[in-house]
DNA sequence: TTGTAAGCGTTATCAC
DNA sequence: GTGATAACGCTTACAA
């Protein structure tokens, strides 16, 4: 019931021993003997010691904290992007402070201003949908925090991107598409001004080019991919003159909820239209018919990140530009002319 | 490219005017002239001026922080918890730091190790399928830091509690399957040592004797309710003597694994097993057939919890043992036995 | 190996 | 309304 807070004084006091030896042993120095480093210990757990990361902060000027921007954490891409980076951020000794964007670049601005007012040792960020100017990443540059990007590549400041290849895995798709007999293909892109997105739709084009499909601007439908999207572009897509034979959406949000307004509506998957997604969502394999997706190696991703960015804080590391990883895409029936459950 | 870290005292400086007075008007004292206030601001943002929290936070011995201790984040009904704290959180002025525990007890030690180290202001915790003893909540008490559980109540320490009714929405669930003409009604229950889910199994079985059915034991299956035990579950399901004609569980994580496993053995839903889960996840209503579950006000839950820990770090308000929100059973295909979309 | 003393950037308490 | 000064709890030269 007592309201302390026990402090290296208090060690000190206790045991007549000078509170810079405390510290000392508390921080496990070698330049404490190991009779006083134990009995420094044993007083400290006796009396409930904390100790105090702030004053610690403020003296070292380093905070063992990392900041994580994400857009939305309930995407379970980049839930299991937030786990592989606490896994390696605790391995590490490093705190995560996870924010969410929602995608909104004002909410972006001020979760960086936080960070910033609270000193984190760096930050890891997948820019929000509506972020197209980067001014509210030039403060950490004065500071020298580094600032390491994820799953949204950009070119800024130098800074590391750790991704996938998506131009590489839009063209499989893509092509994939085409392989099982789609002339007409539709791309459910994001907002363009996100390298991410602009890759993606490359890939899709490269692919269509490649097999002598010429690209189609009324094919090409730009929104931020959400499910309330996913609707909208089903509509859309039905009322395509010409009609329209695949889909490859930029997500699997929209995708699925493409999918299930299709289904409601009496259009047949895959037999009138052929559908790929992006990002394994755990829904595409519950789906029927289950949706052909591209996997990517979330867990891994965070964990890559999250490294790079610890190297860079240690400033151990000299920046590599781009870190890119693998991914692959996984058939399901979504995309077959046969049906597979 | 200045490596600079803007203070009071540079501010001071370069107007002639002392630091306290500087801090004064940073923090919209009264006591300050809106003239020099004016003049201070303004030679702040010239500056490139950023408030270090951790002095602030030193000096006044709060943080503006509450850190959240979340089983998993990938959960849907827990992302979405997080998000109504962080908007009550944001609202009232306070950063929000999430640390998951991913059900392990030891984990969670160590988060309210670090969370104590970093002196938050208080705790909202749903705790750890593991956790049965409250050892290492014990330091917020001494350091008089509020701590606030939310879906998964506890009586510990005269805390408050955020959740819904478990034994009521439970006596529902079962009840919709005796409605239906279940009368061999399994219940996948979760660890007992939970108060979560004793209420649920003590709802499930208050349901059956109002309705004249025997409680038999063989038909409790406790478990850690993950996907796989979902697998496992539905195995041992298929092979109970007597044969059953319902399910209910406790989370639909461990219903929808169970349901796939059934679609893939010939177990035909709802027609042979009726199923209701709980939580009301995104998958539930695209699984065919969709999933007739309990849906609780999520976001409301982070909100109230939310607001319920900040009233207590002002220490305006006296504690309320238990907050208990409303939630509703949805009814979708599983449990009819006319089929529905 | 241990003690002394200064300081991290901010704010609170006095004065004036 | 503003200024001087001490203090929050910890770390780290430097001294002993």
């Amino acid at each position: 019931m007592q309201k302390s807070e026990v402090t290296i004084h208090d060690i000190s006091k206790a045991l007549g021993i000078d509170s810079s030896t405390v510290s000392r042993a508390l921080n496990d120095s070698p330049r404490v003997s190991s009779k006083t480093k134990a009995k420094i210990l044993a007083k400290a757990t006796e009396l409930g010691y904390r100790r105090n990361s702030l004053a610690s902060n403020l003296r070292t000027n380093k905070t063992y904290t990392i900041g994580v921007v994400v857009p939305r954490i309930s995407r379970n891409f980049f839930s299991n992007v937030i786990s592989g980076i606490e896994e390696t951020a605790y391995e590490n000794g490093y705190n995560v402070i996870i924010c969410q964007s929602l995608e909104s670049l004002d909410r972006e601005q001020k979760i960086m201003n936080t960070l910033l007012s609270n000193r984190v040792d760096g930050v890891l960020i997948s820019i929000s949908m509506e972020t197209t100017s980067f001014k509210h990443l030039e403060p950490f540059k004065n500071y020298g925090t580094p600032i390491v990007f994820y799953d949204r590549p950009c070119n800024y400041g130098g800074c590391t991107s750790v991704s996938i290849n998506d131009f590489e895995a839009s063209f499989m798709a893509t092509e994939h598409l085409i392989f099982n007999g789609c002339k007409r293909i539709v791309h459910f892109g994001g907002p363009q001004h996100i390298e991410l997105y602009q890759n993606r739709k490359k890939g899709y084009i490269s692919a269509l080019e490649k097999h002598g499909l010429e690209f189609d601007k009324t094919l090409f439908l730009e929104t931020k991919l959400t499910e309330e999207d996913g609707v909208k572009l089903a509509k859309k897509v039905i009322n395509i003159k010409g009609g329209v034979d695949g889909i490859y959406a930029a997500n699997d949000t929209s995708a699925i909820s493409a999918m299930r307004y299709f289904k409601l509506n009496g259009v047949i998957i895959p037999d009138e239209i052929s559908i790929v997604g992006f990002n394994n969502d755990p829904i595409s394999v519950v789906i029927e018919p289950s949706l052909t997706t591209v996997n990517q190696p979330d867990f891994e991703m965070g964990q890559i990140a999250a490294k790079a960015l610890i190297d860079q804080i240690k400033e151990k590391k000299c920046k590599t530009k781009a870190l890119v990883l693998g991914s692959d895409l996984i058939v399901r029936g979504s995309s077959s002319k046969i049906r597979l459950s």
